[in-house]
DNA sequence: CTGAAAGCGCTTACAG
DNA sequence: CTGAAAGCGCTTACAG
């Protein structure tokens, strides 16, 4: 009854409540999981460098979790392991999970997904890169954010704005670039090739690449840089040739990270949902809203956040 | 005998275990909980605005309980909440943890701590503020860390150094003081009230505790910020002065958050073991070495990381 | 509709 | 030393 079972008397279920309540019983979820269907454990599975990120992922799916009675069981993840498929396979036999959330790279990774789908585990994939059809997933326009941005830039009166792309590995990368690329199309201004490089999401490649945009005396008025690691490469550089932010080079991250806020000038740059991306995950996993037909396709806002570091164009 | 019993001769063990390796046997996590005295659960709770603190932590307990077949449950706790006592309470009895580990503030909750004890339910508390004597604890040297990093500045001819101090409910901003205090009275340094700013750990408490110490002419040295997001603060007050750090202030953090390195000059502060901390907690549960007598305490090392925003003093 | 029984997959105490 | 039985605290299918 304490289920949620339906046809009991509501005088009933009142009394067992109040004993339930009186008697501080809360049920034990081992007994709880071993006996019946459900587990009332999530794991999340993650293998990222950055605590902030896989804490902001916690946060969202925690909030759900809360609310429905759930735990979240956090496992590292090494996806670079040769027997990745079989240590999914050990997980998800000693914990019976009710489902799992992937982060990437995890969710990229193809015997990942294959014991999963071969031993009917629910998960949920967080910004996958590739295979987008096979399975439930939620994530963001990485191009349209990119798209957004540039347009930003272009509105300012930039027509001359560099772009530092992300880690080659990394599917974001693509959509970052294309969106950039495609808001400069739309809005006629020439793309060139010397103003783009190659950046791997590190400051120290924001360095590297704002060196090669920003030192000799022909260089763009603005640098967008595919995340804010290297955004802050390029105002570290900046600072250093003399150029002041924004005034005479504006400068656009992506992320939205900690340090974004309690730089200066601050960062312009974009926040991608990624406590929401998760909440929406444990939301799907818990009301088991996964198994039939087409997977499940989330799609989240995100937000170009417009701070200091961005200004009109030097005329 | 999978459970490493002794007694069982060394062939048997190995066919034993052949077996259990070819059939991919995983015991089912649920049912030893609940069979046994072992549930392979550890609890982390926290209650931090920090997403970069509270992953750190993870991944030190994450690597104990890897290696020891243990998994971690991550569950936020609002300490300020009127029945924080019965969260607990639930929480212990539907999870049956072997233990939990309580980062500040959840550590100095005393109606938590009080239904601990009486459940029986081991603990080791991170770097908690007060009632040191009370349970199992892991932390590090505030006051030392703070006394070796102003040690480090009268080093570099420093003679008038200010400080701005940490949030006052926090009970490691007055041992960070004191450090601070103990340093300049050794050095024979006296102590100027003006130069003591209160901050509140926040970015922007940083700001203004600068703005207070560095507006007139007459102004420190150097400041010494009781975290690295007020230290921040600090470089930016200076920046926007046109004080050049370190060559005309030089300015010292507390924290090493993953900001300090991206910034410039990148941030002289100090490293707080965090993930050896609650690595530590790990070990002391997983191994039970919590039973008997005298609370176990842990003293783990600081470390004070010379980078590029300290330098010697204008003569 | 309701209540008692079976059983989930293990560990543990115990009889052999 | 070893093996079979009991039992952990629930859910679920089933007999009443």
């Amino acid at each position: 009854m304490l289920n949620g079972e339906p046809n009991v008397r509501a005088e009933t279920r009142q009394r067992v409540t109040a004993a339930a309540e009186a008697l501080r019983y809360t049920p034990n979820i081992s007994a709880r999981s071993l006996a019946g269907s459900r587990s009332y454990l999530i794991g999340l599975l993650f293998d990222n460098p950055s605590p902030a990120y896989v804490g902001d992922l916690q946060l969202g799916a925690l909030s759900r979790c809360r609310e429905a009675g759930y735990h979240l069981i956090v496992e590292p993840f090494d996806t670079a392991a040769r027997d990745a498929g079989e240590a999914v396979e050990r997980l998800v036999s000693t914990l019976k999970t009710d489902g799992l959330i992937l982060t990437p790279p995890v969710c990229d990774h193809p015997a990942v997904l294959d014991v999963l789908d071969r031993a009917g585990v629910p998960y949920v994939r967080i910004a996958p890169d590739r295979d987008l059809e096979r399975a439930a997933l939620v994530h963001m326009d990485d191009t349209a954010a990119a798209h957004d941005m540039t347009v930003l830039l272009l509105a300012q009166g930039h027509r001359d704005i560099g772009f530092i792309r992300g880690h080659p590995e990394h599917g974001a990368s693509h959509l970052r670039y294309e969106g950039y690329a495609a808001a400069l199309a739309e809005a006629g201004v020439s793309l060139r090739a010397e103003r783009i490089r190659q950046g791997f999401f590190s400051f120290r490649s924001g360095v590297e690449a704002a060196e090669a945009l920003l030192s000799g005396p022909d260089r763009p008025t603005a640098v967008f840089a595919s995340n804010d690691d290297m955004a802050l490469g390029v105002m570290s550089v900046a600072n250093r040739l003399g150029l002041a932010v924004p005034h005479d080079l504006s400068v656009a991250g992506f992320d939205d990270t900690p340090t974004a806020r309690v730089i200066w000038p601050q960062l312009t740059t974009v926040r991608q949902p990624i406590a929401e991306m998760s909440a929406a995950a444990a939301d799907l996993l818990i009301g088991r809203k996964l198994g039939d037909g087409v997977p499940v396709r989330r799609l989240l806002d995100f937000q170009v956040i417009v701070r200091d570091s961005t200004g009109p164009a030097p005329r």
